[in-house]
DNA sequence: TTTAAACTGTGTATAAAATACACAGAATAT
DNA sequence: ATATTCTGTGTATTTTATACACAGTTTAAA
């Protein structure tokens, strides 16, 4: 018989030590390409492998809370939209100890966020996803997860948080789509779907620098 | 600052005393409606409340197999097909002490299944959708996460698990998918859209004590 | 056992949605 | 000034989803 019970400190408590982590991929994109931030451990286990940002749920946070104090100290985000993907808890999934995951991603302007390492990260960088290093612990599973996830949310409710700048031109929003579900679209089929979604609105501004002088659109 | 950390054992242990359960939606389909399982508590906190079957996770077990271990429990149900719903973190959840539950659903044929009451429980029931009881602790939020995840499910992937029986016509699965979704289809619509899929084959028999005589499908 | 009632099983016509596709206008680079 | 490159737009075609009617089979009732 597992000990497996009824949740009451009152009469029993079957809980064992095991700790729970919230990890956390945190996806920008720059010069055209999906990236996801990295960091690199400093101390064992896993010591000097790459993995994506996490930690221990804190006392008294959620999960969510908690995922928003460990980027903090990272990058200096301060709240970010946070989408959560799913749990872990293969039993050696941590070479210490107990540890069950609940894993999120979210959606940042790497130019908003400088990255520090400290703590007990040796460094920090963001990756391109098609030339990611092997992770640390199930943390590539994590990552395809958080991926799936993305595309899924991304293709039904065009939601693309914080990737691009405030005022964006359509082809912008469109090479972000091509990127992230790795997928070509017709440039008037597109813009005729995004548009007819009404979540966009043009400004009067039009985007120097470029040929064609495309009119930039906001979020409405 | 939080007490947000390393995971690190052998440099600090930053966790507290936090119970990780699991909650389980399990749905079953009888009398043409869609029904959940629920267990009235028999003890404080929640005392005679309905609420949904769940448990601390088990020791050296994954959310998944403690899930199956509730429900054996419960219902005599060996292995049963999950789907992991989210999890739940809020600091109040459970007025005792702190609990963070990863929720899942499962799909059931009830007639299989004898439901017995034991432990700390002191009734269990199938209810239907339509005249659910209130629910103790904050499970009412997480049928609601679990229904909405069943019907993406079913929607996109056809995935109705074991809540028709081996052999079944397609008026039953229409009248499965009528329940579930709350749409009415057009039945020679809805036919060549599920015959299409491919995913089910006819048999050579056709179900007595029914006008018509239609034919019996099972899955592929 | 005959008849009525209720359900099954099928195809086509229509509407809606997704896709394919070309050229004139605007800004930049030469 | 000119060439180049990108923007911005509409329509025709295909695919997909929807609407819809009648003959055949089984059960229930007379």
């Amino acid at each position: 018989m597992s000990k497996t019970g009824p949740l009451d400190t009152a009469v029993s408590l079957d809980s064992y030590e095991c700790t729970i982590a919230v990890e956390c991929c945190v996806f920008g994109f720059q010069d055209n390409k999906l990236k996801i931030l990295l960091v690199k451990r400093s101390i064992e286990p896993f010591k000097d492998h790459w993995m994506l940002p996490g930690g221990a749920m804190g006392e008294g946070k959620t999960l969510s809370e908690s995922v928003n104090d460990v980027l903090h100290n990272l990058t200096g985000i301060k709240k970010l939209s946070l989408e959560q993907v799913a749990s872990y808890s293969e039993v050696n999934r941590h070479p210490v100890k107990r540890v069950v995951s609940v894993s999120f991603y979210a959606l940042v302007k790497p130019e908003n966020y400088p990255v520090i390492p400290k703590n007990y990260i040796s460094d920090i960088k963001w990756y391109s996803l098609d030339e990611l290093p092997s992770l640390g612990f199930d943390h590539e599973k994590l990552v395809g997860d958080a991926l799936e996830k993305l595309r899924d949310n991304l293709k039904e409710h065009l939601v693309f948080g914080e990737l691009l700048p405030d005022r964006f031109t359509l082809t912008e929003l469109q090479e972000l789509y091509e990127n992230i579900l790795e997928e070509k679209f017709d440039r008037r089929n597109f813009r005729k779907k995004i548009l007819q979604m009404n979540i966009l609105e043009p400004t009067n501004e039009k985007k120097t620098g470029v040929k064609g002088g495309p009119v930039l659109y906001r979020k409405k």
